[in-house]
DNA sequence: ACCTATTAATAACA
DNA sequence: TTGTTATTAATAGGT
């Protein structure tokens, strides 16, 4: 059909094939939308040319996920369930490991007890005997270090606190007019309209547990 | 193109429209492959007729899978993707579950401990004590049973020694023709034969624990 | 299934 | 791409 017969190979002229696909494609799509409509089937049908471009088509009392569907069960074929499949079981696989530790962290709390065997009730609360005292042993470690930790900044803190009254010392006496004895000691120069109270403040913060 | 022109409508009559879409089926099927072999291009074409009947064709040089899978990723739109999605998320949320009480585990065992506060450490300490405590007083009521069961049983297993043993000197006497003196009081009759070491065996099995 | 008159598709060209 | 048209291909209706 044409103004010649052409052999049924591919056509090598790059401008021609491109033609001929265009009307090809068109010829395909009404025909699968003739069909669908005269004989009342289903048709889906995607098309990719050699340049990449898509062309899809689906008969518009049907999608395309659902014809799809239905070849796959009706032809045993796997498109997508292979992936279902092994994703499922992933997941069953995952939650029974769960479930397992579910039950693991229970036992700690003396939950679930009874209905073990006298050996395994024996192995857990040797297990809890073995864990509360390393438990112990690691929280008396943490203790000594924070306890060390306060004792170094109550040091600070002192040496900071002698140092300051030192330099209100110096600063009350120089607003009398005195003479500045030690001067060259101290290099900050504090405005010296505060009150005692608000500029030295010996308290210990940051010795509690913070998170 | 036939005998006459047709409206592209609902061939009302079954075994026409049944004719038809075999004829046009197989006319679609034609011109799917020569587009493949003219243009270098890829079809899949998936045909549902009104009666059930599933055609499928797709280009020799590829695969349905990969057709749709290009389908999808180029175009946007979601086949089997969506749901993937889904169940690869399920799958994430689980793992993380799961992570979270690996570490949970942990804790008890004494591990993991030093990078935690010391109030979650202290937390950690209680939860280890109570349970302990809790273990400890289930397994020694478990301890309890057991050794009740093993005083009946062994009251029991007096009981049934006393019988036999009776009832082998009951036996033995008969055997040398001795007068039958409490041969109303014993049922059953044990072959004379075996040695008296065999027929008695006053051990404690089932007393340890099984599995 | 096959036949064939008739319509539909399309190859080449513009 | 789109349109035209000579020519081939598809197919409706009948057997």
């Amino acid at each position: 059909m044409g103004r010649g017969k052409i052999d049924i190979k591919r056509i090598e002229n790059p401008t021609n094939r491109q033609v001929t696909f265009s009307k090809r494609k068109n010829g395909i799509l009404k025909k699968a939308k003739e069909i669908t409509v005269l004989c009342d089937a289903k048709v889906a049908l995607l098309i990719i040319s050699s340049s990449g471009k898509i062309i899809d088509y689906c008969s518009p009392n049907t999608n395309l996920i659902d014809m799809l569907a239905q070849f796959q069960s009706s032809s045993g074929k796997r498109l997508w369930d292979a992936k279902h499949e092994y994703l499922n079981s992933e997941i069953e696989r995952i939650r029974k490991e769960n479930d397992t530790m579910q039950i693991k962290l229970r036992h700690p709390k003396g939950e679930d007890i009874l209905n073990l065997s006298y050996k395994d009730c024996m192995c857990i609360e040797e297990a809890l005997e073995d864990g509360l005292e390393k438990v112990r042993s690691k929280r008396i470690e943490k203790f000594k270090i924070h306890k060390q930790k306060e004792q170094e900044l109550e040091e600070e803190n002192r040496h900071l606190f002698n140092i300051l009254h030192q330099q209100q010392m110096i600063m009350e006496g120089n607003a009398r007019g005195m003479e500045n004895v030690y001067r060259h000691e101290v290099k900050d120069d504090y405005p010296p309209q505060m009150p005692f109270a608000f500029r030295v403040l010996p308290s210990h913060p940051n010795l509690q547990e913070r998170k």
